[in-house]
DNA sequence: GCCGTTTTCGGCCCGACTGTTTTCAGTCG
């Protein structure tokens, strides 16, 4: 089984043991087991293998870890079995119905022999639920609308889509609210890939006529809940944004509650419990008997000091080693947007891109670059109008005239060679050779099974013209699996060979994703953050690249683009070759 | 079921909102 296999089964049976009712905190154990493992960068096995073993994963102890041995040797888990005979596995659909918990799941599967959200649905719309116990009419019909909804708009939504909506209801609110401060929280500040729900944060002295305009926003399509404080709506599409308003003086203490993680917070409360500290929403305070003394509140900061730590960017806050990092003063100075010198992988109308690469070169010049990337796929990629040689060559004219007309930014000739299923590139090496910077990526062949796949992108990566592997693993957020590759072979090859890994920037991609990064800079690979473009104002898709590679903890020495020009021009490989040399030394006397 | 700056046993975060209730349970984040 693997990583995600793995994890699956955890969290099933920490949502089956807790319909069960049993101890909330064995079922936080398995919970967190779950989204131990589904942050493996290496697969479970490898961990396994390792020195330290399975004990070593957080919140892996003695019995989930003979689950887990028991699972790779077998392929499947008798505890997770038998807790199937007792509850089916429909009940998980149930869940996912707003207002539906595990209490009630339990409820409707005894009193009802409800199990399914088919059977869910034909009770309420024949006026069973009302009649039992904790329900009523309001309830049944809340159910039937949630099933509505689920059905219409169950997925996630990216994070580039979500910050357009946020964006929108912050600029909305902003003219038609009485508020002081607003800012986004949640998932959504922490930047994650992928975003249920928007959080709002907004401070105000008069809430209630906050909340009364926000229900009356525009973009409203139904209000789903309204209080004095909080309130939540759907957009048309079916998106949920929440309001909280808080006063002023407690501002950095909501944004640090609502900004989580849950499993982030969850740890620093427990932090705080052992020195006498409570935090929540409110504030900072510190408890001696029925006394509470305020620390703060107002600042992020406050909440923070108040337990002796730094404040940790909120990329990071997910309870994957950061609060012992700042713990012991070893927090990473991650890299920003500013660090950027460059985009080394965006298209032009050569190939399938919409703009033109002056039109590029411009963008690039407006955000303040020193270099870009050309680079046009190849010629297998017929679809995209892939680059036959002649074209190849005919472009450096092209890009000659580009580089003329916006002398400020370093035009690096390139490609974006396919990456054949043998392992060969879709240009001779001697091509490969004339250019600036080649990124190599897979286009076709997902299905390959693990093993070809491997050997595969590591051919390419010792491929001596080869600078970068263009979106490492192929997946599309929400919509495709990564193909099926040994991640952690990919990336010790990439060490070995100094050939970088792309972090594409792209929110439907962002591949490598968050903790591959991270694996990545462990293992000394550089990663490059770069857009893949495909229209010049496609560059401010950055943005979400170095959300991700914060994610992973990464600094600017650990990404190829941060260089400035000069440097990252000596540090690629073909600056080493006796070819690259004599090419340098003909730009230079141009 | 996990874990240790108080612990190898006894802890394990906190509050708002809703609906169905007459004081609270369930859900959510």
């Amino acid at each position: 089984m693997n990583n995600t296999e793995i994890a699956r089964v955890l969290s099933e049976i920490a949502v089956l043991l807790q319909i069960k009712g049993e101890n909330p905190f064995k079922v936080r154990a398995y919970e967190r087991a779950a989204e131990a493992v589904g942050d493996l960068s290496q697969t479970v096995e490898q961990v396994r293998a390792g020195e330290e073993g399975l004990r070593s994963l957080p919140a892996v102890g003695a019995g989930i870890a003979d689950r887990i041995e028991e699972m790779l040797d077998t392929g499947n888990c008798t505890y997770h079995q038998d807790l199937l005979r007792e509850i089916p596995a429909t009940v998980f659909d149930m869940l996912r119905i707003p207002g539906v918990g595990p209490k009630t799941v339990k409820m409707l599967a005894e009193r009802e022999g409800i199990v399914t959200v088919e059977q869910l649905e034909e009770a309420a719309q024949a006026g069973v639920l009302r009649e039992l116990p904790g329900m009523g009419e309001k309830t049944e019909q809340e159910i039937l609308r949630g099933i509505a909804h689920l059905r219409e708009y169950g997925k996630r939504i990216d994070l580039g889509l979500a910050w357009d909506i946020a964006d929108s209801v912050i600029e909305q609110l902003r003219e038609a609210a009485p508020v002081s401060r607003l800012a986004a929280a949640g998932s959504l500040r922490r930047m994650r890939e992928t975003i249920g729900d928007i959080d709002i944060l907004a401070t105000s002295g008069a809430p209630e006529a906050v909340m009364e305009a926000f229900v009356n926003l525009q973009l409203v399509a139904e209000v789903v809940a309204r209080g004095p404080t909080k309130s939540s709506v759907l957009t048309p599409a079916g998106v949920q944004v929440d309001l909280r308003v808080v006063a002023p003086d407690s501002f950095g203490a909501a944004l640090q509650y609502f900004t989580g993680s849950k499993q982030h917070n969850v740890k620093l409360r427990d932090l705080a419990v052992r020195r006498k500290i409570k935090l929540n929403e409110y504030g900072v305070f510190r408890v001696e008997g029925d006394e509470e003394e305020r620390l703060g509140g107002e600042l992020e900061e406050e909440m923070y000091a108040a337990l002796g730590l730094p404040v940790m960017p909120p990329e990071m806050r997910e309870d994957r080693g950061e609060i012992e990092a700042a713990r012991e003063g070893r927090l990473p100075s991650l890299i920003e947007e500013a660090d950027i010198k460059g985009d080394l992988h965006v298209h032009s109308t050569w190939s399938d891109g919409h703009s033109t690469i002056e039109e590029m070169a411009r963008a690039a010049k407006k955000a303040g670059y020193q270099y870009l990337g050309i680079t046009d796929h190849s010629p297998s990629q017929t679809v995209a109008n892939g680059l036959k040689i002649d074209r190849l060559r005919a472009r450096s004219e092209e890009i000659e005239a580009a580089r003329r007309a916006v002398p400020e930014i370093e035009i690096f000739e390139g490609t974006e060679v396919d990456i054949k299923r043998d392992g060969k590139l879709d240009y001779p090496d001697e091509v490969l050779a004339e250019l600036d910077f080649v990124v190599a990526s897979v286009h076709s062949g997902w299905k390959m099974e693990r093993r070809a796949m491997t050997e595969r992108i590591i051919k390419a990566i010792q491929n001596p013209w080869v600078d970068c592997i263009g979106h490492p693993t192929g997946r599309l957020v929400g919509q495709r699996e990564p193909y099926d590759v040994d991640l952690e072979a990919m990336l010790e090859a990439a060490a070995r060979a100094g050939v970088a890994l792309e972090m594409n920037a792209d929110p439907n991609r962002l591949d490598l994703k968050d903790t591959h990064a991270r694996r990545a800079k462990e293992i000394g690979v550089p990663v490059l953050i770069a857009t893949d473009a495909h229209w010049a104002n496609h560059l401010s898709l950055m943005r979400f690249g170095v959300a991700t590679a914060r994610r992973g903890w990464l600094e600017a020495p650990d990404v190829l683009n941060a260089m400035p020009v000069v440097e990252l021009r000596t540090a690629l490989r073909r600056a080493q070759s006796p070819r690259a040399r004599s090419k340098a030394r003909k730009r230079r006397r141009r």
